[in-house]
DNA sequence: TCCCAGAAGGTTTTT
DNA sequence: CCTTCTGGGA
């Protein structure tokens, strides 16, 4: 791959690393104007991002030492962005793209501007976070509020604040007035005392993230200083998944950017906007095109699904925009037989039992790894593994919940740490036979957290010596897999050791925090000593813990931004889709969102025995306008 | 302490 | 849609 730091003419830059690009995204790389890109599944938002930055960045249209700003909403999708631009540009280059989650931007600003605040609402330098689950709003407002002033109500008119509301509506419902607010109903009063008692009610302020993100933009709205270095240093920003965008996010980058010559592109799907219910702008693509003059470019490749799923997908679309345009497929078709069906079933234990044997009988077939599947739920998950589990063990297939807990720790959290990720990576090298590619990935880490240049010859030297050692010393203390928690931990804490806890903790904030480090550590000796158990060997053991050879099985909201050969939809009912009425929109969104995860397949299971398809007909008529049969199976 | 009725939750990310 | 929690009363 070409990798240059010396600048290519606008004329002569090529997309770097991708076959080709269709005509609107290679129009939206080059522009030079705000374009909000509306795509649908597998159009390739993100390469279209990365190709951007590495034109923008190659040709020098963000001139050094101007950068680029990428705010993504998940952890995964910023650092995703950011590898790819890595692999497509020269070092020099790549660095000069930002790519964070957007509450590490707002966090950022904080922690860099926040003590410029006006003092009733500026925040203690050591403020801490504070997670949803941590705080309790109904106790709030019904036993820790005081009586309000006559002006502002009663008792009563407090009581009457609904609890499930008083966070998106009231507390991070709209700008934070500098002075307070002058003439406040009961619900921002009881907003300002929740906000005066976070800030200053204790040695240390309280915050939660979207507290900060409103605070943030309070803090640039009045001190321009701060405002005007964002904008000087940002020629151009990204933001991801953009349909689902809130309204503290967008409050923020208008306040920053809007009326100024950073070029914004805005990327995202108005189909697959599946979290309004948690905050979501109505309609951000329209909002962001008024606000800044924006150009509205679709793209119309899927480079992900097979003809005839691009077929049926646009049945989908069109009931979510009649306007929608019919995608180009892009990939090719290599089922035989149906690629979509309705499979009823008379029990849920029939159901698990032939999707096991199915999902059996498909790998041997075809040469297919349980990560070619992927069982999506709408919702509790663990309900749903409870059943399937054990019919996947029985075809000895282990199925992993994406969702299911490990101490305190969520599965797919543990397994995305960074402190989990360099700890099975260390164990592979020193505990596997062909650890050959693990030398270089912890050789690399390492050097980032003792801050060894990469040329710097003898450091590096110093550093493959003592991980060398530590190896060896690890295989003769554990030729096997460690046989109970504590074994387990101690294991951790010896690897955590020769890191450094205090360079881990300075190189990742997340672990300055509360017990978070302690609390992963915990939760990967629990899963690190239930996956050597029964004798396995350390590559058994290694590869069970990755879930290496597990059929994932998670929800919808979970499954957004992924794909999978085959998609096996269990419970298309009533049950499981209860909130249909509410927002039919949504919920058909959520539909969407899982059947465009498939590249070949996507199989939709029912049992009576779960529920009704009365509600949720419309989904069902939509399949059938698209041609899908329904199957009684056993 | 138990029972009952009505309310609430479920689908999420983030250092 | 089904399950779990909550508060008030016995």
């Amino acid at each position: 791959m070409a990798v240059l730091s010396r600048h290519v003419r606008p004329d002569q830059w090529e997309p770097v690393g991708v076959a080709s690009l269709e005509a609107n995204a290679l129009d939206v790389v080059r522009s030079g104007d705000n374009r909000s890109v509306i795509a649908g599944p597998g159009a390739g938002k993100t390469e279209l991002l990365a190709q951007r930055a590495a034109y923008l960045l190659q040709t020098g249209s963000a001139p050094r030492p101007r950068r680029i700003l990428a705010i993504s909403f998940k952890r995964d999708a910023a650092v995703n962005l950011a590898s790819r631009v890595a692999q497509r540009c020269h070092r020099d280059h790549a660095g000069r793209l930002d790519s964070m989650t957007f509450d590490a931007f707002a966090k950022g600003l904080i922690d860099r501007f926040g003590q410029a605040l006006p003092a009733r609402w500026r925040p203690t330098p050591d403020y801490e976070i504070i997670f949803p689950g941590e705080r309790d709003f109904r106790d709030y407002l019904q036993n820790q509020l005081g009586s309000p002033p006559a002006s502002v109500g009663t008792y009563a008119d407090l009581q009457a604040i609904a609890v499930k509301s008083f966070e998106r509506r009231h507390l991070v419902g709209s700008r934070l007035p500098v002075g307070g607010w002058s003439n406040p109903t009961p619900g921002q009063w009881a907003a300002d005392q929740y906000w005066q008692s976070s800030l200053h009610g204790s040695v240390t302020s309280h915050l939660s993230f979207p507290m900060i993100g409103r605070l943030a933009e309070l803090l640039l709205r009045v001190n321009p200083m701060a405002r005007d270095a964002l904008r000087l240093t940002y020629s151009h920003l990204f933001m991801d998944e953009f349909q689902d965008t809130t309204q503290i996010q967008y409050d923020l980058v208008q306040t920053i950017f809007m009326g100024t010559g950073t070029v914004i592109t805005a990327v995202g799907d108005n189909k697959q906007q599946i979290m309004r219910w948690a905050m979501a702008m109505d309609a951000p693509f329209a909002t962001f095109e008024a606000d800044f003059g924006a150009t509205r470019t679709p793209l119309y490749n899927n480079y992900r699904s097979s003809p005839d799923l691009v077929r049926i997908q646009h049945v989908l679309a069109q009931a979510l925009d009649t306007k929608s345009a019919k995608p180009v497929a892009m990939a090719a078709g290599s089922i035989t037989g149906e690629s979509c069906a309705i499979w009823d079933f008379s029990s849920a234990q029939a159901e698990a039992t032939h999707l096991a044997a199915f999902v059996a009988a498909e790998m041997k077939s075809h040469g297919l790894s349980p990560r070619d599947f992927v069982l999506l739920v709408r919702q509790k998950a663990g309900d749903y593994a409870a059943v399937l589990e054990p019919a996947f063990a029985a075809q000895g297939i282990p199925l992993r919940n994406e969702a299911g807990m490990v101490g305190h720790v969520m599965l797919q959290e543990l397994l995305a740490e960074d402190a989990c990720e360099l700890i099975v990576e260390i164990l592979r090298l020193a505990v596997c036979k062909a650890s050959g590619r693990y030398w270089t990935l912890c050789q690399d880490r390492l050097a980032f957290l003792r801050g060894i240049a990469p040329d710097d010859d003898g450091d590096q030297a110093r550093l493959a010596r003592e991980l060398d050692g530590f190896a060896l010393d690890l295989q003769a203390r554990y030729p096997i897999p460690p046989a109970n928690k504590a074994n387990a931990r101690s294991l951790i804490d010896s690897i955590i050791s020769m890191i450094g806890r205090d360079r881990l903790i300075a190189a990742y904030p997340a672990y300055r925090q509360g017990g978070w480090l302690d609390k992963v550590l915990d939760a990967a000796a629990e899963h690190l000593h239930l996956c050597g158990a029964g004798g396995v060997n350390w590559d058994a053991a290694l590869d069970t813990y990755e879930g290496l050879h597990a059929i994932p099985l998670m929800t919808i909201h979970k499954s957004k931004g992924l794909e999978y050969h085959s998609v096996i939809f269990v419970g298309l009912d009533d049950g499981a889709w209860w909130s249909f009425d509410k927002d039919q929109i949504e919920a058909t969104a959520g539909f969407f969102v899982a059947f465009t995860r498939a590249k070949q397949r996507v199989l939709f299971t029912y049992t009576a025995h779960r529920g009704n398809r009365s509600k949720i007909a419309t989904l069902y008529d939509l399949l059938r306008s698209a041609g899908i049969q329904t199957h009684q199976i056993a």
